[in-house]
This record gives C-alpha cells, sequence and structure tokens, in this order.
DNA sequence: AAGCGCCTCAACCGCCTGGAA
DNA sequence: GTTCCAGGCGGTTGAGGCGCT
C-alpha cells in the first residue's frame, strides 16, 4: 500500500523559488517560528508544497547558513568524517557550522568524491584502490572533450550507464530526531567545540551574511596545495585509528576549532575497542 | 560564433522513523 | 498493538552555466 504524496500537487507551484515566495516564507517563519510545515504554506500564503517550505527554509533561507566558500579544513573535516559516518550527510552537516546536508553531499558529490578517486582512494571505503582502478579513473579523467565523453550524465537518463555508485559500507544510518540533534541546536553544539558562529554573524538576519556564489577556488585548486590529501592517503583514516589530525592551512579560529572538533571524535574513537568505534562515535554525535 | 556535452547544485522524490490518536 | 501523520533523510533529477571543439 503506497502512501499517499505528502501533499497534493495539484496547483503547487514547483522549481526554483521566486523572491517573493522567498520573502513570504522568511516573513511567516520569522512572525510564527518553523514547524507544522503541512500547514505552513496555506498559512504563509504559499502555493507550495510543506516539504518544499522546509527544504528551501534548512538549506538556503535560514539565517545562520554560509554558503561557499568551503574551507581546507572543512574539506579536510567533510572527508574523515565520511570516512568514519559514511554517507550520513546530516550527521556530517551537523559538525559542521552553518553548512547544511544537501551542501555537502552536493559537494561530496561533485568535488570530494572525484578528488579521492584521482588521488588513488575509493570514495566509499576510503581504502586505497587498486592501481588498475586509479588509471581507469584517470583515464576516464583525460578522456573529456572527447566524443566518448558521456559518463555519469544525468541527462541521459533514459540509457543510463550505471557508474559505480557509491554505496554506504557502513550500518545504517542511525536517524537524528529534531528532539536529539535540532539543526540549531547542533549548531550551537558545534559551538561548544568552535567560536565559528561568533565570526559569521549568525544574527545578521536573512541573507546578510549569506555568501552566494561558487565554491572557493582554493578548495577547488587545492589538489596538492596543502597537502593535506596526501597525509590523509598516507595515514589511512578509515579506521580513525592510526593518524594524526594535521593543520594543513595557516592556522585561523575556525580552522583550530574544526581540528579540535574531529580530535575530541577521534579521542572517542581511541578510548572504545573496535568492535564498539563505530556506535559509539554515532552515539556521540546524538547527545 | 555556434553547437555540443559535461558539470554544478537547487529542488524533488520516496522511504523511514517517531509520536500521536 | 495498530494506524496515521508529520518531519527528516539520502538518493536522484534536470535546468542552466560553462568549457571545449
Amino acid at each position: 500500500m503506497g502512501r499517499a504524496p505528502c501533499c497534493s500537487k495539484v496547483g503547487l507551484h514547483r522549481g526554483p523559488w521566486t523572491p517573493r515566495e522567498d520573502t513570504l516564507l522568511v516573513k511567516y517563519i520569522q512572525a510564527h517560528g518553523d514547524g507544522h510545515w503541512r500547514s505552513l504554506p496555506k498559512k504563509a500564503g504559499l502555493l507550495r508544497c510543506g516539504k518544499s517550505c522546509r527544504l528551501r527554509w534548512m538549506n538556503y533561507l535560514r539565517p545562520d547558513i554560509k554558503r561557499g566558500n568551503i574551507t581546507p579544513d572543512e574539506d579536510d573535516l567533510i572527508i574523515r568524517l565520511h570516512s568514519l559516518l559514511g554517507n550520513r550527510w546530516s550527521l556530517i552537516a551537523g559538525r559542521l557550522p552553518g553548512r547544511t546536508d544537501n551542501e555537502i553531499k552536493n559537494y561530496w558529490n561533485t568535488h570530494l568524491s572525484k578528488r579521492l578517486l584521482s588521488q588513488g582512494t575509493d570514495p566509499n571505503t576510503h581504502k586505497k584502490l587498486s592501481e588498475p582502478a586509479v588509471q581507469q579513473v584517470k583515464k576516464r579523467k583525460s578522456s573529456r572533450g572527447n566524443s566518448n565523453k558521456k559518463q555519469n550524465n544525468s541527462k541521459g537518463k533514459g540509457a543510463k550507464v550505471e557508474p559505480e555508485k557509491p554505496k554506504v559500507h557502513l550500518p545504517k544510518p542511525v536517524r537524528v530526531t529534531s528532539f536529539s540533534l535540532p539543526r540549531n541546536d547542533s549548531f550551537d553544539q558545534c559551538n561548544t567545540f568552535s567560536t565559528v558562529s561568533s565570526s559569521q554573524g549568525g544574527e545578521g538576519g536573512l541573507g546578510t551574511e549569506v555568501v552566494q556564489g561558487p565554491w572557493s577556488d582554493n578548495v577547488n585548486d587545492d589538489e596538492n596545495g596543502t597537502g593535506f590529501l596526501a597525509a590523509y592517503d598516507d595515514h589511512g583514516f578509515v579506521n580513525g585509528s592510526d593518524f594524526e589530525c594535521q593543520s594543513h592551512v595557516p592556522a585561523s579560529d575556525d580552522d583550530n576549532s574544526l581540528e579540535k572538533l574531529y580530535e575530541e571524535y577521534l579521542q572517542l574513537l581511541k578510548t572504545n575497542d573496535d568492535q564498539v568505534q563505530l556506535d559509539s562515535f554515532a552515539e556521540s554525535l546524538l547527545i
């Protein structure tokens, strides 16, 4: 018995949000708070599905969101958290102040997984790929621009040749309830480790601190620049037990706090036996 | 300059879970 | 104990931008 859609799609707007819709949503939430997503659109005068409103608010309109310019340290942290948690984007996002799961998921899929592949690391297992696999990746990369360049193109939906899809090799994700890890609270929790929020103006109001635009060039150009990925490979982060955190970029408050954050997680792992490492780690994120 | 194809990322979809009835 | 509802999550899609030929 299939579940009915979350809302009737009839007569509802879809696709990109207009500035007017954004304004309506923001004004409503500022006045009444978020939650009750199903009834919210109606009350706010929006012809949108409640889910769509929630997504828009969570990913783009919340005042505490910072967009773009993922720092190399955040980059590093995402990779390391992913090696521990797998595709549990919401958990990873919860550890990165101002970042959303969608943003991190996209960033992983478009940048980091490719980068790991090109470095000879399996983005799913975070283990070294066999030599032929690495060469295949490089081949594919270099073949870009040739007539045979169609690979994982979503536009060719019909005859989609499945490239190796990322599979999670970790236990089933633990759902984070709004009680155990509410979004905003998670930022606060992060801030117990870090001072990030104080520097990014979370209370700046809608859009005042939102950075629009492409990802930082630093990130894209960082392939070998800071060397942290080389360290990643060399230290085998997969088990989370035999590498050392390294600060590879000039230390700012943000960078240090991210390092600290991750080190705390590592300590949690180190203090438990191997069997319960992941569980403990996951639990630590939920408290 | 034009056309083609890839890349990015905002948005959607379907499923799952927890809580209320 | 069961069913239904609402919220949350990860996976997937596709429009638009961009680079290459």
